[in-house]
DNA sequence: TGTACATCAGTGAACGCGCGTTCACTGATGTAC
DNA sequence: TGTACATCAGTGAACGCGCGTTCACTGATGTAC
């Protein structure tokens, strides 16, 4: 054996967090394997003895982002992951639309950074996606999860569509304009 | 002279048209100048006579989906141009988060189909965006356009939210549930 | 009306370039004795 | 402990390919006479 099952674990970790934030930049498409074994301190060669195809690496990338943790990155806005569920949506609430979270764009949320992306990328890539939107529901849900489905899904709305034209735009007063409308009516809802 | 400015208006025009579709269906970057020309019926080469650059185009094309106007296209919902403002932005909330929208991928709004890639592309670019999103605002504005605003903006953020959403999932029934979430709420901002 | 000419929209071969992927090789490492 | 060996993560040159862009050419058209 040469080298360690743990090194070769530690390596492809690097590889997909380099991969997750040069994504988050730039878009799945305007990343080169080149520029993500560089990141990650390696050469483009390497690449194939981690993965069978770049279209692997998209799937771990974005399944990466699920452990992705508001407390920890965004830090203009405190969250305590064990308040109770009212008060943790509530925090996420601010955090998810908070300045922080739009500028950090490495650590950005994928439904933000990559919506269009995703849209047209491979079933299992958006069956990714689709688990990091029903993670935020449940997030949302409150404490009342069954009898409130339809109100979290309308927050994950509104705070995804806000913060997706937030990105967007360069006009900065109107990006926190349409933040600050979505924030207050995020709130409004969950109550 | 040979051939009419008219002519070569028309050509540009049916160019434009060629590439806000494919554009659309597989997002700024996954579609070749040929693939344009060729849907407008015409060979790659001539290309130059009509744009400086594909960037060029792209602005071209946003800026065309301003004429866009869901009447005619989304045959699902109807509006009535002509409506009192309330009523009016009323149903555009139903045209705008409707099945047809959604399915609707050639006519579809930029806001939907392209979000990630104008978020990363030129300035101009943005800004033809930002004109975009001015209109949508100001049709959800109703008839107390000043006093409304905040209302106006959160409106956008759930209708943009809720489709983004919806075509990036392939998972319909999850997909149909925001968008009737997200309806529900946009109509009872509007009031 | 007919003809000779100038224009330039449209054509398609060719360009350099960077991409994803392959592959023969290297050399650091863990294992066996 | 020291040495010989096998493994395979990492390297970097090379591949075919499609892209955006350029360019010399064609030929349909409008204009001048």
């Amino acid at each position: 054996m040469s080298y360690t099952e743990e090194h070769k674990r530690e390596t492809k970790e690097r590889i997909v967090q380099s991969a997750r934030r040069l994504f988050n930049r730039k878009g799945l498409n305007h990343v080169s394997i080149k520029e993500i074994m560089q990141e990650a301190g390696l050469t483009h060669g390497g690449f194939y003895h981690h993965f069978s195809s770049k279209d692997e690496l998209y799937v771990e990338a974005v399944d990466s982002y699920s452990c992705c943790n508001p407390t920890e990155k965004w830090d203009d806005v405190e969250v305590d992951l064990s308040a109770a569920p009212d008060e943790l949506a509530s925090q996420m609430i601010d955090a998810y639309l908070s300045r922080g979270h739009l500028e950090d764009v490495d650590w950005q949320c994928p439904m933000i950074a990559l919506p269009s992306d995703v849209a047209r990328a491979s079933p299992v890539l958006k069956q990714a996606y689709e688990r990091a939107v029903l993670a935020m529901v449940e997030v949302f849900s409150g404490k009342n999860v069954l009898e409130s489905r339809e109100r979290a899904l309308s927050i994950v709305a509104v705070c995804v569509g806000g913060m997706v034209l937030a990105r967007t735009l360069d006009n900065v007063e109107l990006a926190t304009e349409i933040r600050d409308a979505a924030r207050k009516l995020a709130h409004d809802i969950s109550g």
